[in-house]
DNA sequence: ACAAACAAACAGGGTTGTCTGTTTTTATGT
DNA sequence: ACATAAAAACAGACAACCCTGTTTGTTTGT
């Protein structure tokens, strides 16, 4: 593997399990099994590297769902939910990315980084999703619907850090009920 | 205003503003206008200082909470959504309520402080949201009403984290909705 | 006088960015 | 095919910086 991929996906692993406060550009060397020279060498300052982190799971993201959206079926919303679920939110790499635009919050170098790459992948998913439901991205309905799966779909994905639910599979439930909701309050299907 | 409230006040406004990241207790010390000397002396480590400033606005949520409580008025669901969102996604220092417990998660010696004032206050509030809805706090759909609001706005207070969009109030009109299917989906009211 | 609160200086650890030197790959001319 | 020059990639050392925790001394209140 090229020394770039190794050192982003060392980054990413890093930032999911000491986050970004205990982040450190040495830790991801060791991690990646790189010598410091060499990561100075691929990024110039620490902040690149968070950036072409970012970048690398974004494009990843796109890749994967690029694949998804060969399939010619349509997909009622509730199956759109299911996909966002299992494809973005249980993501190994999701902490990592939400520590990451948590950070880009204060700082004005990295933020306008990670801005840009957000934009376009906000804009990717919109398109395949709008794509699946057999709607435009540019619809009002379908923006508020993805908007509304993202929104809950990312607070349900941070419940294990914020409750002190030791249950197992509080995750699952909410979910599933979540689900219930969309299928019985989301139509975009045109009338047979 | 006492030297210790005045730290935690700063202390959580530090965290909000630069994040957990950039968060030094010298900062913290020239925020309250107290000499890094006074600090040391009321906490003892950093740590101690973040739990301290997690424990008083965990309290001031409870104080806030107790008042509201004694309206004597029994709410619907939806109220208590509302409540929840007005009373504590809207809390100016969310943000570093989130910065903190994102970084217990690491952080063996702080999770554990912030874990236990966490459960207090998960109890506190379960119970008094329960009362307001005339059931039990044990009750299984409460805990699941209730656990289901607190991710769903936990999504939307971080919306602008995550999202590329720029029109105002985005977060008003996913509020909205959110509460529209609260009003239809959840009843705990006996019948007449 | 005693203890708590405060003030400020100090040293030490850890992390980043820079710098110098070495190895490996690529390009080029014969 | 071979030699050689140039560029890219790598390795490691270094200094500078920031921040924390400690320590020592001073003020204030009881």
């Amino acid at each position: 593997m090229e020394t770039r991929e190794k050192l982003c996906r060392a980054a990413l692993d890093a930032m999911n399990e000491v986050g970004y406060g205990r982040f450190a550009t040495e830790d991801v060397a060791e991690r990646a099994k790189v010598s410091r020279g060499a990561l100075t060498h691929q990024f110039s300052s620490r902040n690149q590297l968070i950036i072409a982190a970012y970048d690398y799971l974004m494009t990843s993201w796109e890749h994967g769902w690029g694949q998804i959206a060969r399939y010619p079926k349509r997909l009622e919303p509730v199956e759109v939910t299911d996909l966002l679920w299992n494809n973005l939110y249980r993501s190994p790499h999701y902490v990592a990315s939400l520590e990451i635009m948590l950070a880009a919050r204060n700082d004005d170098e990295l933020g306008k980084g990670i801005r840009a790459i957000m934009v376009r992948w906000s804009a990717h998913r919109d398109r395949l999703i709008a794509q699946l439901l057999g709607t435009s991205a540019s619809d009002k309905k379908t923006r508020q619907f993805v908007q509304m799966n993202l929104c809950v779909l990312r607070g349900i994905a941070l419940n294990p850090n914020f409750s002190s639910e030791t249950s197992s599979n509080v995750q699952g439930k909410l979910v599933e009920e979540w689900k219930r909701i969309v299928t019985s309050d989301f139509h975009f299907t045109t009338k047979p």
